[in-house]
DNA sequence: GTCTATACTTGGATAGAC
DNA sequence: GTCTATCCAAGTATAGAC
């Protein structure tokens, strides 16, 4: 899909003043949704966190949705990035889940995820944005889904709990964890859950449903 | 809390015009949230869902968030009283899987969750909102912690995994299921996430973490 | 209790000066 | 590329006729 905003002197953003513009807008867009949720995240509300002119926003943007769209690929890669640097160290289901929870706790903590829900909930309200939103959500299933194929692929517990099936499920309690800290400011909840995950894993992966030969390279993740 | 629409004729919402009305409203303003989310849920846009006019929404409610939030006390009471019913027959976690995967089938199908999950997300746009919802999924929290303690207090599980705990992840669960759900139309995949807990569930229970002792009382819930 | 009409505010978006 | 000024649509809320 072409850039909505005007014509950079190169394609793919340098480091001029207009992207520099475009940052800004993109952190502030982040910040607004942060803070004050897709209903409150106006080209103004935006505009003024950003320190810039509302009309800003559309000169390099096209739209608010449009400018919101870029906030969440922002966010998404940001973050796919980190996890995909701390997975790779994970080779059993406790490992797995021991760094998830560490990048989870971040996550929350720092309220990254936010960005998710408003945008997956504001999306009903104008047309044609869920299936924007649709296609930048769909990486973070794939993403849990390779995490937990290279991990419990050859186990016996693959069989039992299809990947496709269990990434589904960990999006979902994790972007609902998400909803309720936000609600009530209360991380504790969510974190105290991943602590306890972290210490049951482990049982879990010892009641003879551990991998057969613990060297066995993984299974490729199709 | 005082009533803040007019004053009716005896308090408590005879089956009257005014009272009427009102359902017509709350009605509509959960239809709208399902429809067009938090964000599209304007005094006119229910209003108009209603068949009535904008001005009765103000008459009747004060303000277009009293709206919402009685249309969040209808849906919660709803399904909180359905729950009730259903859980009450359940004696051991398998049946307790059993009967939450049916009921939240259901939810899942009409999107009764959806508009928990709209007010939780658009709660950040309007102050003091955040306070007044929290308040509404609380009880939410609590059913599902007492229905778990029923079931599961007396087994071994419970040093393992504390219901408080589990509560909080289940709601946030369904939560997550419900955003992702109403993002792509995807009701399917939650589908299967609760007929694979249905297929899991005894299995989990028979793995020597099943009650001692089968017929005592189920230990009384905090 | 319900409607029409209206005041006021906020927001999306564009035009044009700089 | 950024700003000011402006237009227009949509929203909240109130007043007053019926």
């Amino acid at each position: 899909m072409a850039r909505s905003g005007p014509s950079s002197r190169l394609a793919g953003g340098g480091a001029g003043r207009s992207a520099e513009t475009r940052k800004l807008l993109v952190d502030a867009a982040i910040e607004t949704l942060r803070a004050e949720g897709f209903a409150g995240a106006s080209a103004r509300a935006i505009a003024a966190r950003a320190g810039c002119n509302q009309a800003l926003v559309f000169y390099h943007f096209g739209s608010v949705a449009s400018l919101l769209l870029a906030a969440l690929d922002a966010v998404s890669a940001a973050r796919l990035a980190r996890y995909g640097a701390a997975v790779e160290r994970a080779a059993s289901p406790a490992e797995l889940v021991e760094v998830a929870a560490a990048i989870f706790a971040e996550d929350i903590e720092a309220g990254h995820v936010t960005v998710l829900v408003e945008m997956i909930a504001g999306a009903a309200s104008t047309p044609g944005l869920g299936a924007e939103v649709a296609a930048r959500i769909a990486p973070w299933r794939d993403f849990a889904r390779k995490a937990i194929d290279s991990v419990v692929g050859r186990t016996p517990l693959a069989s039992l709990l299809p990947s496709g099936e269990l990434a589904h499920g960990a999006v979902a309690l994790y972007l609902g964890l998400e909803l309720l800290s936000h609600l009530d400011g209360d991380r504790a909840a969510a974190l105290s859950l991943f602590e306890r995950a972290k210490q049951v894993a482990p049982l879990v992966e010892v009641l003879g449903l551990a991998p057969s030969s613990p060297d066995d390279p993984p299974q490729e993740a199709k």
